[in-house]
DNA sequence: TCGATTGTCTAGCAGTGCTAGAATCGATCC
DNA sequence: GGATCGATTCTAGCACTGCTAGACAATCGA
């Protein structure tokens, strides 16, 4: 049985490679940059190989929307976790977000923007998305306000973040006045 | 002359046409449907046709961007004159905005989410996107409150919509909380 | 009616995601 | 150790994409 252990945990280090490698060609150069032919080379092997893993690009692109979630989930429980008070860690959750998507375009746009074949909102929605979802909730469940259902209030704030970081990335928003208007969010959406 | 005008005239309205037909083709089976051949045939032109009126794909969707930004500052417009009172103009224009998107998605892609190859927040960028900007300030700068600048408040209560409607349509939200979370946006973020 | 110019089309390029079937590798058995 | 056979990987190719060079035809002015 050790041989097929081995086979198995090869598989397992080539699959992560791939994920890996077109995760980084993505983050360079753009998910559009990402070809089959591209990826296979980087990884040097052959084409097919990447279809023996997943189905296709579409369950690529969603193996690194779950790695970025995971990450993300982390990332804002990190920085919250090092904030006193309500509203400063509404504040650190909100900068942390806006930073996260900054720094990992490629990611976000999986999570957020493309299709990865994913199911979101729903019974068998991933973990790491169910969990990311849940580090946004634990911060702003605090901040509804009375009467506010807290998962309906951080849909609100989530949306409000998505709007800036996709509007600022993609040139509709100038990126002068983010921090101005990341205050007023905070100022004005939660209930501190 | 009139000869040369004729042609003029003609090329015009052919050029019409293919952004006519682009739009509806992207409205029928999105933009991904929406290839060169497939816009050549329905025309009833070789694909080179379209290359001597625009540059690329790209220019044809932001010939569709541009034409939906008319329609949309038309539609929030109209949508802010028929209501009485702060409070009912800016849900009326929160409600035109999503109800545009949801009845012209690849409009709004074209808009917001594509590569137009338009220009956004500066100087030069075409006229209808500013006045779609202006529609939405018309009626927020109304709201944006004491000391905060209205044309940072309508960016950032525009992103809020922006979020919505994208996460929405991609399936990040369930459309079931949308007529409270819109309330909640509106109640919170505007000053009645 | 002729020549020139304009306009349009056919045919083709290099690239895409994906797959069938050939070739090769490696674990197992005698 | 060598043959066998199954799993794995590769080569080659499909139909499609955006885009363009160069051949062709229609239209215009003289």
């Amino acid at each position: 049985m050790s041989v097929q252990e081995r086979k198995e945990r090869e598989r397992a280090s080539r699959e992560r490679l791939i994920v890996a490698t077109a995760r980084e060609l993505a983050e360079q150069q753009g998910w559009d940059a990402v070809t089959t032919r591209r990826l296979a080379e980087r990884i040097e092997y052959s084409q097919p190989v990447l279809y023996s893993h997943f189905r296709g690009k579409r369950e690529i692109i969603g193996a690194v929307a779950l790695e970025g979630a995971a990450e993300m989930a982390a990332a804002l429980r990190a920085a919250t976790s090092g904030a006193d008070g309500r509203r400063s860690r509404v504040a650190a959750l909100a900068h942390a977000y806006l930073e996260f998507a900054e720094r990992n375009p490629a990611v976000y746009d999986a999570l957020f923007q493309l299709d990865g074949g994913l199911a979101f909102a729903r019974e068998d929605t991933p973990e790491p998305l169910k969990d990311a979802f849940a580090a946004l909730l634990e911060t702003l469940g605090e901040v509804a306000g009375e009467g506010v259902h807290p998962a309906l209030f951080t849909e609100l704030f989530w949306s409000a973040l998505h709007g800036l970081a996709t509007l600022t990335r993609a040139g509709r928003l100038l990126p002068e006045g983010a921090g101005q208007r990341l205050d007023l969010l905070v100022e004005r959406l939660a209930v501190l």
